[in-house]
DNA sequence: CATCATTTTTAACCCAGGTTAATGAACGCC
DNA sequence: GGCGTTCATTAACCTGGGTTAAAAATGATG
């Protein structure tokens, strides 16, 4: 891992991108890992009908790849948009790929790294396929409370696979049971950002 | 790749599992590879209230890990069920870390497998997040129709995500759709299996 | 601080799919 | 060939969440 951080350094390229600007769009050809070094960003997929479902958020110290696209003969099968201000580091994969078929290190980083990965992509399908709206929206307000202040119900009900009409609904049935019941202070505060 | 099918030939062992046998369950610590030679098998999270969610379903030539679980600190975060008398060839996870290790190219191998293992479990995501239940059937119809004749209206709910009487439903939304419609002859016919 | 744009919440209505329980097919077995 | 078992379908009822549109809250701006 010490190893990547190196080669990312050595041969990545920072980008900085404001608010708003798309690192890359679904169907495009890229092929890279991306490391974040400051900022939030969003990656979704935009149905046929024009529908966005997001994938992920993006901190600091996150790492998403390119690379794993199955859809359309192995183009993006994603976009990634900053919603705010963003630092990141961009290392194409065929140099990874290169300099793993010759450095045992790198090649044992990007396991590990690759290992990480998919953690993470069977975390969420265990979460996609296993739990209610609800429970997801739980999770998240245990797990990364910070988002909930960052993002727009929006895209935070967009994440959860809702409609942000639904996900109002399910802050209140929360509250309403967490009043009356065991938990939850203030009503979730509803206020908007930016 | 040839080197990894070598490596599974040579350090790998060989199982042979009658329907119904667990390959593996969630909770065990197990950490290894397995690779399909014939037969069938389903993979599954069992929730707290005892519900079966379906991940996936393996046939010959699939390869599955339990070393990227992420749920309960890294024990196997599902389990692994023959539906029919299967072999299959294990090989612990250990063995292949130790030998990437010192062999680049097998340590390449592994890189190419997780890849194919990622890409697999994008597709999923994305199907999960962004597709009905109806749209995820009709996919798999295209995709893998050997599957339903071969497990249970139940277990293909189950790995839908949804229920057997809604999937029966399913069926007949389609079935008239399509017989009014362009599409689909016999009533995607009812019929048990062994 | 009045207005405007944006975001969030609500309400009304609808539909997909859950739940439960009953009914129907197929199969295996005396 | 009757019987029990297992699996699949159906029906009745209910709930979560979609859709649309309106209302309320917030933030930005002159």
């Amino acid at each position: 891992m010490m190893k990547l951080d190196e080669l990312l350094k050595r041969r990545g390229k920072t980008i900085e991108k404001d608010k708003g600007d798309h690192v890359f769009m679904q169907g495009e050809a890229d092929k890279s890992l991306y490391h974040v070094g400051s900022g939030l960003l969003k990656a979704y997929y935009t149905s046929e009908e024009g529908k966005e479902f997001i994938k992920s958020f993006l901190l600091p110290g996150d790492l998403i790849g390119s690379m794993t696209s199955v859809v359309s003969e192995g183009n993006c099968s994603f976009s990634l948009v900053c919603l705010e201000s963003t630092s990141l580091v961009r290392i194409p994969f065929e140099v990874l790929q290169e300099r793993s078929r010759h450095d045992l290190e790198i090649a044992n980083a990007m396991i590990e790294l690759l290992i990480h990965l998919s953690m993470k992509k069977e975390k969420r399908e265990f979460e996609l396929l296993c739990l209610s709206a609800e429970e997801r929206f739980g999770r998240l307000l245990k797990s990364t409370p910070i988002l909930l202040e960052r993002v727009t119900q929006n895209d935070l009900a967009r994440y959860l696979g809702i409609t942000p009409a639904g996900l109002s609904r399910i802050k209140k049935r929360m509250y309403s049971k967490g009043s009356q019941g065991t938990l939850q202070a203030h009503p979730l505060k509803r206020s908007r950002l930016s």
